[in-house]
DNA sequence: ATGGCTGGTAGAACCAGA
């Protein structure tokens, strides 16, 4: 049995934001670190930490300004494919194939704008769109699969801080649950974060920066998921948060996750 | 209490995030 943790962590620019990134490695050290909102194009990413912690398979998806996701490893990878769900030329998605042979994706789902409404705000339907489009790829998908990243929902009562207030709330509204239901139907997909922190517990992986003080106010919602195939949930042996580092300086507003797995 | 903030990029009374 190998053991092989796996990290996600949108981190709203990963140049900016370099030193918590490597305050997170030194202290976390997971095997395989995704990242999501790196807004950064691929020749500028910022490799010379990542190499020299050890970090040396290295894939990287972006674009000038906004999104962008990337994924930096101890372990080889080979890249699968990039899907472009919106089909729009975003890059939200990065998918590659483990030494072991699992395949691990890494995705970035659109917010979705302000309004919760297709006709008044078409990101809102682009968002819609989006999950349809992951369930066709997942109701085809035959192999053991981790999926990590920002889905930009919070399904359950207890993944936001307030469920009756945030049910008009892009993120928690009903029709966006229903379509993350769908998907997770698709694959049988396991929420390994509400394995390891069944509900009704608080679990939360962002929290706005608009709030004074964010952990007084804890107007917290998961937005940030771990999933595995169902034989491959089997193996996972942990997860775990890394909450702490909201109150790093000049930190994310989302936190980072690490999952582990024996096989 | 949907914004009181933040980053990228342009060089803005900008855009996007969620």
């Amino acid at each position: 049995m190998a053991r092989l943790s796996i990290a996600s962590w949108n981190i709203n620019s990963v140049r900016a934001r370099i030193g918590i990134v490597e305050r997170f490695l030194r202290q976390e050290a997971p095997d395989i670190l995704c990242l999501q909102e790196t807004k950064v194009v691929d020749r500028d990413f910022p490799h010379a930490m990542f190499e020299e912690l050890g970090y040396v398979h290295r894939m990287t998806n972006g674009q000038p300004m906004h999104h962008g996701v990337a994924i930096l490893s101890k372990v080889p990878l080979r890249e699968d494919r990039r899907h472009d769900w919106q089909d729009n030329g975003e890059a939200r998605h990065l998918g590659v194939r483990l030494p072991n042979g699992i395949l691990l994706e890494n995705v970035y789902v659109p917010a979705g704008g302000d309004i919760p409404d297709p006709i008044a705000n078409p990101k809102f339907g682009q968002k819609l769109r989006y999950y349809d489009r992951m369930t066709d790829w997942s109701a085809g998908l035959r192999e053991p699969t981790v999926l990590v990243g920002d889905m930009n929902i919070a399904p359950l009562e207890c993944d936001v801080w307030n469920h009756k207030a945030l049910l008009d709330v892009v993120s928690h509204t009903p029709v966006e649950v229903a379509k993350m239901n769908d998907l997770m139907a698709s694959h049988g997909w396991v929420d390994i974060g509400r394995t390891f922190f069944p509900a009704p517990q608080r679990h939360y992986t962002w929290w706005s920066y608009r709030a004074a003080d964010w952990k007084a106010s804890d107007r917290g919602r998961r937005l940030d998921h771990v999933w595995a195939s169902p034989k491959l949930a089997q193996h996972a042996v942990g997860y775990r948060v890394v909450e702490p580092a909201r109150s790093w300086e000049k930190p994310s507003d989302h936190i980072p996750m690490i999952v582990e797995f024996d096989w």
